[in-house]
DNA sequence: GTAGATATATCCAATACGGATAATTCAGCC
DNA sequence: GGCTGAATTATCCGTATTGGATATATCTAC
């Protein structure tokens, strides 16, 4: 195991999302890419490179790791992926941290002003 | 005016915490670096590379400008920065989009898993 | 006035990203 | 059965973005 270079919070935007389309159950590559671009609506793509660069390092990291075809799918081109149990805790400890930043983001936006 | 290069959501991370900074209040350059390293506890850090060039960078696309030094303090050195309503926009833009961001994460999070 | 800290600014190397391209395999069609 | 185009993974390369080193000037403390 032992990553060559740990992953960390806070996590560089692909990650996140990655994880976070992962969290809902596996996923191939390109299933990925499309979730993601899907679920933020078009504002978040993910380019091939990054991509597959993010899997790999990821993976490698033990965030992530290769599981088995679903059930009626028999492409083998497909690689399918799922989260694992140290990826559910990061993509947590990330979500926590963007959530106390919106908080504090909302609480100052709506102080008119405060010198 | 007319900003050489737009800035746009999704906001890169440097953008989104000086607006987030000075959203608080007129501050000088060092003075944001610090108030995003605190607010932050330290989880997000900004080099000088990267403080100067964005301030430069979003005063050109009018998101900040130049304000004049808060009463006493009379170092001409520091240059203070306010944020402008483009900026304010921006920032709520950015922030609602982080705030749907976390609201999917938590709920896929909550969930103990769906095939 | 000297020394060290503060502040802005620029430059350069390292990192991260997205697009182009390649190779393979699938599905549809003639 | 072979052909064509799409899908999928993967790698490579140019560009963008970042952070650190450095330079310059000015402040504060002694």
């Amino acid at each position: 195991m032992s990553p060559s270079s740990p992953i960390t919070v806070p996590l560089r935007a692909p990650v996140y999302h990655i994880l976070l389309a992962l969290v809902r159950g596996d996923l191939h590559g390109l299933g990925i890419a499309e979730e993601i671009e899907t679920a933020s609506e078009g504002a978040v793509e993910l380019g091939p490179g990054t991509l597959y660069r993010s899997l790999g390092e990821m993976v490698e990291a033990g965030l992530i790791r290769g599981a088995e075809a679903p059930h009626g799918d028999a492409d083998p081109r497909r690689k399918y992926y799922r989260i694992t149990s140290a990826g559910k805790q990061l993509l947590a400890a990330e979500t926590a941290r963007l959530d106390r930043l919106v908080a504090t983001a909302k609480a100052r936006q709506a102080m008119p002003e405060q010198a």
